[in-house]
DNA sequence: CCCTTCATGGTCAGTACGACTATTAGTCGC
DNA sequence: GCGACTAATAGTCGTACTGACCATGAAGGG
């Protein structure tokens, strides 16, 4: 809440600026393999190293609409509309930006497999990199990534969000992949595929249409986005300790 | 992150600053019902409405640190360092305070039955509130206290959080009270009982203690905190919806 | 034509869950 | 002190979900 001490709080500010920032982990997966959005920087500090895209909040702006106009800045995509960036956390620590004082709003974002990226005006040059050769990066942004990687692996278990990774018309064979290349651990295909159906408004059968996945194997029956937001019951990733259940 | 166009971001703030503020929810659950902690404000904008705590982030602070200062401040509170604010989300749409841009960072934060608040010195009174009765508040402070009841109603399912609300020694019977004053709804005692013991490291028993809940009925076993903070297997609430699981 | 590859269909035992019933150990009113 | 009341604790039972399997079907490649 704006606090009362509004006088002081004012002058204080008037003395260290704050400046505002949207960033965003754009993630995708591509050839079962998560990736993630890099621009390379173009000016000091960390010129010429990695970070994750994002840009000031200007003043007519929420941090969510800067999140949106940044994402279609350096994706390039045209519509942006289908997605919806998702607030991650807010990084506030004095002097993660040894310029100024900068407080940044991070965002995930999710993308079906993904147009190449064109540089913005402002980044030197922008890529897709294997989330696992993503660091290190400029500023904070490890661990900005970090909280992104974890929090999307959780919210996979209960909400449909999956979805947001594939093409309109997919196979559970390509929804699998999305939960095992975030989730980082292979899935047995037929308990994949009976929770996945057995989970109401998940996923819904295009009538009559099949794919051929690639060439190899049995072809595969395609499937939209559900109704659903949330996964009841939901699709509980394998216990990486030893727990029993 | 720092956006790479320094000093247009720079101008930009310096014609429209933004100024940063932490504010807290700080909820409890006292005699059955959850409670929240407000303060009368008492300047213009919202004078004499009641609002929740908060204030700006101070230049060497960060949210967090601003946070935990606020809490402490508020609540009269000498010992803040077992209690963790967590971040909620933040909140900076344009207008949301009619004096200046504002980015408000805000925090959850959970009290076992707590001491009367004292009057900050900016704040013409302090006190906790039944959450039925809280609204309206000042600014968009109601949709934030509605963030923070959702957000600590998902996280009681699957951590343990619930211990939070809770003295160092408890009966199964007032964490009970907890999860029902949170979910507003009840739950079946022996099935209660008989999960929490059943997820490791949640809680732990007394030794040798039993405490008198308060006179009537047989008296209960006393618990602690234990050191799990996820819940496996999770305590899931009842499905509002006549979901069959 | 067989072998590989992947989608799909099914079994089976262990576990968790909700709904209930029963017992125990206290206080309170008389 | 005796019985009603209250709350904690113990146990039961049928259903649902889960993970670990095994089996079948439908393509393509050598």
């Amino acid at each position: 809440m704006p606090g009362p001490a509004v006088p002081e709080g004012y002058d204080k500010y008037a003395h260290e600026p704050f400046a505002v920032t949207a960033d965003l982990a754009v993630l995708t997966v591509r050839e079962g393999a998560l990736h993630v959005l890099l621009v390379e920087r173009g000016e000091e500090p960390y010129r010429g190293h990695w970070a994750l895209p994002g840009g000031f909040v200007q003043p007519d702006e929420s941090a969510e609409t800067a999140a949106r106009r940044e994402l279609a800045e350096e994706t390039g995509l045209s519509d942006v509309s289908g997605l919806h960036p998702e607030q991650l956390r807010t990084y506030s620590e004095p002097g993660r930006d040894p310029r100024m004082r900068v407080v940044t709003v991070a965002f995930t974002a999710l993308l079906p497999d993904p147009p190449e990226p064109r540089a913005g005006s402002d980044a030197a040059r922008a890529r897709w990199v294997p989330y696992a050769e993503a660091r290190p990066l400029a500023f904070d942004h490890d661990r900005i990534l970090a909280d992104a990687h974890e929090r999307v692996g959780a919210r996979l278990e209960y909400s449909s969000l999956a979805t947001a990774f594939c093409p309109p018309e997919f196979t559970l064979g390509e929804l699998q992949q999305i939960y095992e290349a975030v989730w980082g651990a292979g899935l047995d295909r037929p308990n994949f595929r009976r929770k996945v159906l057995a989970t109401p408004g998940f996923v819904e059968p295009v009538p009559g249409a099949a794919r051929l996945t690639g060439g190899r194997g049995k072809p595969a029956a395609l499937y939209r986005a559900g109704t659903a937001t949330a996964l009841h019951p939901p699709l509980l990733r394998p216990t990486p300790e030893g727990r029993p259940a």
